[in-house]
DNA sequence: ACCTGAACACCGTTCAAGT
DNA sequence: ACCTGAACACCGTTCAAGT
């Protein structure tokens, strides 16, 4: 059967499954979306999820790494702005995988392929700020305890409910303090 | 029957029970360890650990407050110490606490006490931090931003693996950054 | 190649029944 | 009062069978 002919690429219909998979994740989060109840949004059986995706950890890696693309693609506006600033944006944007951070860090250990995710996240963050402290004229071995706390403060605020005033005030602190 | 002539009372069976749970727990994770393991290493059906449990968060809040009271009771002992030794030594009690720190975030948004416990961990950890900047001279105003990211950085020290050196030489910069 | 119904081994929890 | 066997409604995943 020529199943090219098909009204719906194989690709189409992956991204369509990723779609929902997104919107469901990040409204009601991970462990409260089955692979049931995603099926059933998406019309299809809940076994037919696994001829696209090996398994729900994959598709919780490519949800993160979608979101995480959409948002960094805007970042690079935001380079030549002050450090406050750019924190603040990027709180902002990560904003919207608040509900995936904790399951981030529960499934690292129980997954590869999210280990793998988490570690690259940590290091790209960490990169990023070291870079932006460099310009700025400070050393990278000074930069890179530096860039550690402001990586681990955007995650505190990318995981827990915090105020928009709150999370200014903290980040303007954070800059002040670090430099 | 006369129950009170049991070998093993009430109270003293409930405490094996915890001691079980809390040693499963941080070796194996709460996600790990199902009731059913739990009531094997216990030696009792699955189903008696909810005649001393409402469910398994109670025993979540029930293993991370001995755990964090055992933890705090020796802390009292540092508080003359300076800001850096303090933070190191929470550091270093609560890393056992590591397996649990993502539960913690995981359970919050579904089960109300895991919630409560949380904020309440926070309040208190912010209110040791801003008591102990306050008693070195720091308004209080000032104080609370940066008790704030105190907390999330030993949040993070906590949740991440991090070397003994890593973990020094953060806190040496986080202290130095906010004085 | 793509999709499904049925089944598997688990999970946390409940309930009726025992002592 | 305390404990259990059996059952419930779920979960993620697999497999044989269909087209």
């Amino acid at each position: 059967m020529a199943r090219t002919r098909s009204p719906v690429t194989y690709p189409e219909k992956r991204a369509r499954l990723l779609e929902v998979a997104q919107r469901l994740f990040l409204k009601d989060g991970y462990e409260a979306t089955s692979m049931s109840k995603l099926a059933e949004q998406a019309s299809v059986a809940p076994n037919t999820l696994y001829w696209y995706f090996a398994d729900k950890d994959a598709l919780l890696v490519e949800v993160l790494n979608a979101t995480l693309q959409r948002g960094m693609s805007e970042y690079l506006a935001y380079v030549e702005e002050p450090l406050e600033v750019q924190l603040g944006w990027l709180a902002r944007v990560f904003e919207e995988l608040r509900p995936l951070v904790s399951t981030v860090h529960a499934r690292a250990p129980l997954s590869a392929p999210v280990s793998v995710w988490h570690a690259n996240f940590h290091a790209f963050m960490e990169a990023q700020f070291v870079e932006q402290m460099r310009k700025r004229g400070i050393s990278v071995e000074r930069a890179r305890p530096s860039a550690r706390i402001a990586t681990f403060v955007l995650e505190g605020l990318m995981s827990h409910e915090c105020s928009a005033e709150e999370r200014d005030t903290l980040i303007r602190t954070l800059v002040n303090a670090l430099d």
